[in-house]
This record gives C-alpha cells, sequence and structure tokens, in this order.
DNA sequence: CTGGGATTGCGAACGGTTTTCAGTATGATG
DNA sequence: CATCATACTGAAAACCGTTCGCAATCCCAG
C-alpha cells in the first residue's frame, strides 16, 4: 500500500526509491516527533538495509519539499513532524516528555501586532512551553504516588 | 575596574581567577547576544592566554549561577545574555541577523491561560519571532503579494 | 608564605549531522 | 523490455560545537 506521505513526494516528483517508500511510511505511521534515529531504528524494522546517512538525507529532502516540518525542541537533536496546513507550537511535559501540539488564533494575532509595532514583518515563529501537569505540581508537597 | 557581572560573580562565591574575570567584564560589555567563540574572541583581544575551553567552562559556570542566560536561537550553538529578572523575548532579523528584545505581560498571561487549559503547570517558555524590516518587506512586496 | 583543592590549557573524545566516494538502483528512453 | 544517464545509497570519514581527562598552574585560607 501507498503510504500518505508517498503520495505527497509522488505528487511532488520525487524519485520513489524503496529507502524512501519505507521512510514514508514510518512517518505516515507516526504520531509522536521522532527524531532522526527513531526513524531509522522504525525504518530498520521493516527493511533492515536502510543507513541512517539515508535517513538524514531523506528527511532534509522531505522537509525541503515541505511534506514534514522540522522542530527544534532544544535538545539538540532535530525532531519532526507532517507538515501542516496550520501553525502550531508545543507544550512539552517535562516529566515524561510528551509533547503536546495546540494552536491559538489569538495568540498568532498577538505576535503579527508585536512584530509590527517592532517595524516587522514575520517570516516565521517558534513558541515552546515546558511544563507540568497540574495535578502532579498539586502533588508535589505531598508526594509520593505514581502516575498511570 | 570590576566589572558587573565581576561583582555579582563574587557576590555568589565564585572564585574569582583572571580569566573569569575577563570573561565577566567581556559579557557585561556585551550589548549583544555572542556566541562562545565570540566570547573567545572579544576575551584573547584582553588577555590572549585564555582557552576556549576556558570560556565553555565558565559560561556553564555563570550560567548555572544564574549570572548569565543562555538563548538559543536555533543556529546551532549558544548564545548569552545577561540573566534579567523580567522575562523577555527576541525577535530575529533575518536579513541581518539583528536581535531585538521585546517583553509583553499580555503574551505572558495568554501563555499561562492556554498552558492551564491543557492542564499544566508552565516551567519554562520561550518565543522567538524571525522576521524582516517592513520597510524592506514593501520592496519585495511584488514578489510575495499573493502568498496570505 | 605555603599547601592543597579548584582552575586552566591542551588535545582527544563526543554526539549529531554532513559529505565523500565507489557501487547500485531508478525510471526515461529507444 | 533492455539500455543508460542519472540520482541514490551505504560505509566511513569529515565536521562542528561542545565536553572531558589530565598534568600543570593558580587562588586564597591558614
Amino acid at each position: 500500500m501507498t503510504s500518505r506521505l508517498e503520495a505527497l513526494c509522488m505528487e511532488k516528483g520525487l524519485k520513489m526509491t524503496g529507502q524512501r517508500r519505507v521512510i514514508s511510511q514510518v512517518l505516515s505511521e507516526a504520531d509522536d516527533h521522532p527524531d532522526v534515529e527513531e526513524v531509522h531504528r522504525r525504518a530498520v524494522q521493516i527493511d533492515p538495509r536502510i543507513s541512517i546517512a539515508t535517513v538524514y538525507r531523506t528527511m532534509r529532502l522531505l522537509e525541503d519539499a515541505q511534506v514534514i516540518e522540522r522542530v527544534d525542541l532544544g535538545d539538540g537533536r532535530a525532531r519532526y513532524e507532517e507538515a501542516t496546513a496550520d501553525h502550531h507550537h508545543h507544550l512539552i511535559d517535562t516529566r515524561t516528555g510528551r509533547i503536546i501540539e495546540f494552536a491559538s488564533p489569538e495568540l498568532e494575532a498577538m505576535k503579527e501586532r508585536i512584530a509590527h509595532e517592532l517595524g516587522y514583518k514575520i517570516v516565521g515563529h517558534r513558541l515552546e512551553i515546558y511544563g507540568v501537569p497540574l495535578d502532579d505540581a498539586a502533588d508535589c508537597a505531598r508526594d509520593e504516588e505514581e502516575r498511570p
């Protein structure tokens, strides 16, 4: 079967090799924000003859073709997600590493306004919030209990 | 003369070596966001016997002591600024690389609200806006006119 | 002044990423 | 369907910012 991203790649006229097909499949099935090593790990499970160099190259290719987007979470390695039409941001749970996506038109508008007041036109932006669950935070003083 | 940051370091009980004094001076005099190499370059001009390793070590020390703050602008290397009480963010001019600092209580409030709605308590956050000067943007408006 | 723990300079090591190069596969063409 | 130029791949080396190990050196409490 042809994965979502594979179809997108073909639309964009990219040459579809076996490795690219596998990587596209991995990315189509991912619902998280894997880094290159993780993508490679998953790809190798489908076809063991895929090298990490090819994954790096393919990620860049897909990024340039705007099929995927790089997410820099400040942890020293690039993470990726499928490109989406709507701009969104990330809230990172510092306890679990879980990443929650959110969007806020108000926030977008406010950023536009701030940039405009400074005499600038926005060409890109990025917002990350690091946080801990409210209930965990409440527990902090008198923990200890394990989270489900 | 004792630089602003040197005084701060002594307050915090850090052992003041010649190298640390020089690096403190460099950072006190900086009004930009230098990376480690740049700090080293400036430090060497004052005292040539300072190694890059010491600069790296000192930057980390000062960061841990909360004398300076690391700024990750996504360009692959760490940049630094003096620690300030008020939270602010950065607008990066993509033409010149100039960095403009700004703060917005409204924005802070909105982020708190968003995090709260998602069930989280904020422990950190970061916002960067990349932009081009409005007047420059007008120059090339005809190219981008049809883009939203 | 002096001694010993902290700090330094050097170079080697590191982790993520890119590149080089020789061999291989792709898909346009005949 | 075979051919072929071309683009792609794997493996290893190069890269780049950063950290580390170690012997020499420095700071400052005694």
